[in-house]
DNA sequence: TGGTGCGTTGCAATACCTGCAACACTCATT
DNA sequence: AATGAGTGTTGCAGGTATTGCAACGCACCA
């Protein structure tokens, strides 16, 4: 590990919180302003980090194409697409394309509500990785030492008097979902929500993702939600298919 | 600039190509195998990159959140975004938000179509800076000197016939574009794809964004798509006046 | 069994990075 | 207008952190 590399990129999570100008970046790295200034250079020369009108520092355009490019490279994303559009079609709720990538559960894909009402969720952004329904089948394929580690290194915010407490509820509904195959989220994340997922599977039956459906309670039930869940899997099971080769698309663009 | 950070950032953009082992990172660096493999160590660890199951180094997940809350970060789009969606509710057509920086200019947001046929776009790709419209709004606010050396910095590639081919008739386009406030882009990129766009302002009157409304010929003519030209720079004066803080929102959230 | 092609590790040499101190500049304040 | 505080910036000497090498481990294949 190299200690000039990792300051520089220690300083691109500190600009996501927001701009920040040299004494600033300085300070928080520890380092002395010169020190600072070389590194930001550095950055800014890779498009990296910007510099706007007042002198201070955000992150530069250049991050945002090379995560649109991350993104292209995916191509479970590009199988995906079109099944979670048909699914949306139908049943007109949000449909998310979550991964699992060291320690991260992350929406890859998302398709908007028809609904008036819409539940705030990003493409790139970290899913509430003790309560979401896609984060539970993607951890629940990790080995079980991988998942008792996990477990135990994670926090437990209590978003609602429904999330996941502690590491050994969180374990024991790790096993449920392993076991069942599918997973819900019933008001962990926000109070008024409910999700079911499936998982997606590669050639060798390993989760390789998850998608799922979410609405509030003020559109549907929780019970009339889960009656969506044979839909949902199809869908999953679906694009499992294609992705391993199995099956062709059914409708080539 | 610090050489180590230097050749750290220059695997980014040469993994967003493709996922790359070990012995091809060293080689396009110019670099021994062993530093090469302690800059991906480093860049691993701040989960930039991600080391696949057969061992190859891809962009990691961590990008694609950094780059969500970069542009999270850019209130105009927080502020636009509204608006893009009503204009796209009236008319159908794809909007699209883009802005300047450091001699991209790249989309930070996008309305799909409600028409069957849709336009190839996403956001945080670098747009075809010699054709689009929204960059020639961007561009043609940047001083003279900034414009004339920027033109011919650029290569101008024919996508069709009616691309622009060359410094000077860029020029003449941006100080047409600059005299009358507004941008089309007629079949310059793609042959059948029409755009009209319009500039928006901050408080200092700089162009600190653009939109435009895009579609096929087989849904509207170029005249046609004209006509949505009043609708559009009215929106846009709507987002400059609410984001230099003239007007309030008029339908807040 | 031996060979090839990977990724990985310890080490010595030195290139590169660091922090310092002085400077340039803007902006308030007096 | 002059002073001062707060920035960002530059050149330099010292020494640390980085580099490339060479040797090793390992998987795969013949």
């Amino acid at each position: 590990m190299s200690q000039t590399v990792d300051r520089a990129l220690s300083i691109l999570p500190l600009l996501a919180e927001g701009p920040a100008d040299l004494g600033q970046v300085a300070d928080r790295l520890g380092v002395h302003k010169s020190t600072a200034l070389r590194l930001l250079r550095t950055l800014h020369e890779h498009g990296l980090v910007y510099r706007q009108s007042d002198q201070r520092y955000r992150l530069g355009a250049r991050l945002i194409a090379l995560a649109q490019e991350a993104m292209e490279n995916l191509d479970i994303r590009e199988i995906a697409h079109p099944h979670l559009v048909r699914l949306n079609e139908h049943c007109g709720h949000t449909v998310h394309l979550a991964v699992y990538e060291e320690d991260e559960v992350l929406y890859i894909d998302k398709v908007e509500s028809r609904y008036p009402v819409r539940m705030y969720s990003r493409i790139g952004k970290p899913v509430a990785i003790t309560v979401a329904a896609v984060a539970k089948l993607l951890l629940a394929d990790l080995s079980e030492q991988e998942r008792r580690a996990l477990a135990e290194k994670l926090d437990y915010p209590m978003y609602t008097a429904r999330s996941t407490p502690n590491p050994d509820a969180f374990l024991r509904e790790l096993a449920k979902v392993r076991e069942q195959g599918w997973a819900t989220d019933l008001g962990g994340h926000e109070e008024s929500i409910n999700c079911v997922a499936a998982p997606i599977r590669g050639a060798d039956g390993r989760v390789v993702a998850a998608m799922s459906v979410s609405a509030p309670n003020v559109v549907v039930t929780a019970d009339e939600l889960l009656t969506l869940l044979p839909l949902v899997r199809r869908t999953a099971d679906d694009i499992s298919g294609e992705y391993s080769g199995r099956n062709p698309a059914k409708n080539p663009v």
